[in-house]
DNA sequence: AATACGGGGCC
DNA sequence: GGCCCAGTATT
């Protein structure tokens, strides 16, 4: 008997969430869900969910559509390989599974964007196929039931949160529906008691289906399981940000290399320092320009290092001419509706 | 095994 | 200010 798996899905029944937008019958709204809820928090995620479906109904219209409108659509989620990942991966769908997402979760993680994790929530909430999860909230979850030290993110660790996870799904009915909403509500309750109940600092395990054998509380480790990541100090870097505009007030945007960060954004050119800005701007784009007071420099904090972004407004003199197809004039409001990156839209928003 | 890759919510 | 989040791909 899985005594795991019957309380689990038994309290996700008539505690879990039941819900979300993305609690469907659907292979293309759970794939989306799973991908934007990458690295993301759900409230985060609930209006950008709700703006792509709508300008992307089915997967067939995102493939269809060209990427700078998947761009535009996630501008501000970051993370945005997932957006062209998410791209890549509806158009392989449409291309060698007829617009059909795949049920065997092998298969769906050869999809590009698609890990193991991600892969397994599909084929569990879109066919009910019987797979294991392991994201953050399982990690949490299943590191403190089992009493399992180490950062989760080593090899042998994460090794071992699988095969835990493999071993507690619901055993295989012979009654395929009923095996199907087992599977259901065993991933989901995974995902919901460890936003609700086992949450990273004071977890509510008075409330816990399963915290009557769960070795963190039995001990009284809930604070040091799952071991924390080992931390280090984030590099300081700054930049200067161009922000050109022309006779008819447009901003010249340049769009970013696909790889590296805000890969395929469109961003405002930089330059090593307001000094150098003028000359720089002549020398790759050709074009003349005056330099105007610079506004107040900002911190953009990443995960992995600070930015520091100094502003430098300047001005067109004659010929707007782009001869760099990576290079274009936008008005205020087009540059607000493009895929930018979040501390871009900062400054617009600010003029 | 370690690193790159965003941005916001929350204490 | 630090931590965390329904991770994946690359090196």
């Amino acid at each position: 008997m899985n005594d795991f798996s019957s309380r689990l899905t038994q309290w996700q029944r008539e505690h879990g969430r039941h819900h979300l937008p993305w609690q469907v019958d659907d292979a293309y709204r759970v794939w989306l869900s799973e991908i934007m809820l990458q690295q993301t928090q759900v409230t985060t995620v609930l209006d950008y969910y709700a703006r792509f479906l709508e300008r992307f109904p089915t997967l067939t219209d995102l493939a269809a559509a060209p990427l700078d409108d998947v761009l535009a659509l996630w501008s501000g989620l970051g993370y945005y390989t997932r957006a062209r990942n998410l791209h890549a991966c509806a158009q392989a769908v449409v291309r060698d599974f007829g617009g059909h997402f795949p049920s065997d979760p092998a298969l769906i993680a050869t999809l590009p964007g698609i890990g193991r994790s991600t892969a397994a929530a599909i084929a569990a909430f879109a066919y009910g196929t019987r797979a294991a999860i392991l994201d953050g909230n399982v990690k949490r979850v299943l590191s403190r039931w089992a009493g399992i030290e180490g950062f989760t993110g080593v090899k042998a660790i994460e090794n071992q949160l699988w095969e835990l996870a493999e071993s507690l799904l619901p055993e295989p009915s012979s009654d395929q529906n009923i095996a199907a909403a087992a599977i259901k509500a065993h991933t989901q309750g995974l995902m919901d008691l460890g936003a609700t109940i086992c949450t990273p600092k004071n977890p509510t395990c008075l409330t816990c289906p399963l915290s009557a054998d769960c070795q963190a509380r039995l001990s009284g480790r809930q604070a040091e399981l799952p071991t924390k990541k080992p931390k280090k100090t984030v590099p300081e870097k700054s930049t200067v940000m161009v922000l050109l505009r022309n006779a008819n007030g447009e901003i010249l945007l340049e769009r970013r290399p696909p790889t590296g960060i805000w890969g395929g954004l469109w961003s405002l050119p930089e330059v090593a320092s307001t000094l150098t800005a003028a000359t720089a701007i002549d020398q790759r784009f050709g074009l003349t320009i005056e330099i105007e007071p610079a506004l107040p420099e900002f911190v953009h904090v990443f995960t992995h290092y600070r930015l520091t972004i100094t502003p430098q407004p300047a001005y067109l003199i004659g010929n707007s001419t782009l001869r760099e197809n990576h290079t274009a004039w936008f008005s205020k409001t087009a540059a607000l509706t493009a895929g930018i990156p979040s501390p871009l839209r900062k400054i617009i928003n600010a003029l």
